[in-house]
DNA sequence: CTAGATGTTAAGGT
DNA sequence: CACCTTAACATCTA
């Protein structure tokens, strides 16, 4: 499920593994749909060599800076990830789209099951970043920019915080996550939430994504919701039976206790 | 076997 | 025009 903080791990783990690391070769399988129009020859040649220098994440994206100019752009789509580990000369790891040699039978392994998402070469990131119409990063957003993004919105909660090009970085689970955390309901209209309502969904947005974060986005603390998505599950805080229902074409469960339709 | 799944996006609607 | 909703994409699992 990568979403922002899936993302954030994500970048922190090539940190640690294969950052300033040189690409000796590229492999690129079933791959056209993540990059595109772009020939895999073509994206390989250009890799080749570089040196990994740097990595910078915005919302679900992450830009990986080459020596020389230029990044690595992955998106992880659903079910996207990274493995770093030392060849012994066995097959490369499941469903794996790219993979770089570093030095040392060094790899890295961009996997990917379902192959939705994106694998590309950008320029400069705050170019993309603009063209591509993403919203400020979910972390970087404070409480008067969030009160901006909710103003005139029409649509549901739940919809604005999954909605990129308002504030980049949400998925389903995590919406789900911080309108549980702030005992707001998902289908609650966001143009019409109260001050109050604003502060506190901006203060869970913040507070949910940095323990999850926090929690490498495993062993998720005790309150959660995430570990309780599924059908008849109980609400971790009050037992009441959670709800399962649908915003924005996507599942969605709330307790109906504690996530009252306010203003 | 069928339905549904955590992401994006094109197309259509208001 | 700005915003909102839905279906489709590929592949796997409950």
């Amino acid at each position: 499920m990568p979403e922002l903080p899936d993302v954030q791990v994500f970048k922190e783990y090539l940190d640690a593994t294969a950052l300033h690391k040189r690409v000796r070769s590229v492999h690129v399988a079933r791959a056209e749909r993540l990059l595109r129009k772009v020939s895999r020859r073509a994206f390989a040649a250009r890799l080749r060599g570089r040196s990994l220098a740097g990595t910078r994440r915005h919302g679900k994206f992450l830009f990986v800076a080459l020596s020389g100019d230029g990044h690595l752009l992955l998106h992880f789509g659903m079910t996207g990830r990274l493995h770093y580990y030392k060849d012994k000369g066995g097959k490369a790891p499941e469903h794996t789209r790219l993979l770089l040699d570093f030095a040392r039978g060094y790899r890295l392994a961009y996997r990917n099951m379902r192959g939705l998402g994106r694998i590309a070469l950008v320029k400069d990131v705050d170019d993309y970043i603009r063209d591509q119409g993403l919203g400020p990063d979910a972390l970087d957003l404070r409480l008067g920019a969030f009160r901006k993004v909710l103003k005139g919105r029409r649509g549901a909660i739940k919809s604005v915080l999954m909605n990129q090009s308002a504030l980049a970085g949400i998925g389903n689970v995590y919406a789900d996550e911080i309108l549980f955390a702030a005992g707001v309901h998902p289908a609650a209209r966001a143009g019409r939430l109260g001050r109050e309502t604003q502060k506190s969904v901006h203060r869970a947005l913040r507070g949910v994504l940095r323990k999850a974060i926090a929690a490498r986005v495993e062993n998720f603390p005790r309150e959660f919701l995430v570990p309780h998505r599924s059908r008849g599950e109980r609400c971790p805080r009050c037992g009441a039976k959670l709800r399962k229902t649908r915003i924005g074409g996507r599942a969605t469960f709330y307790c109906p206790r504690h996530q009252q339709r306010r203003g």
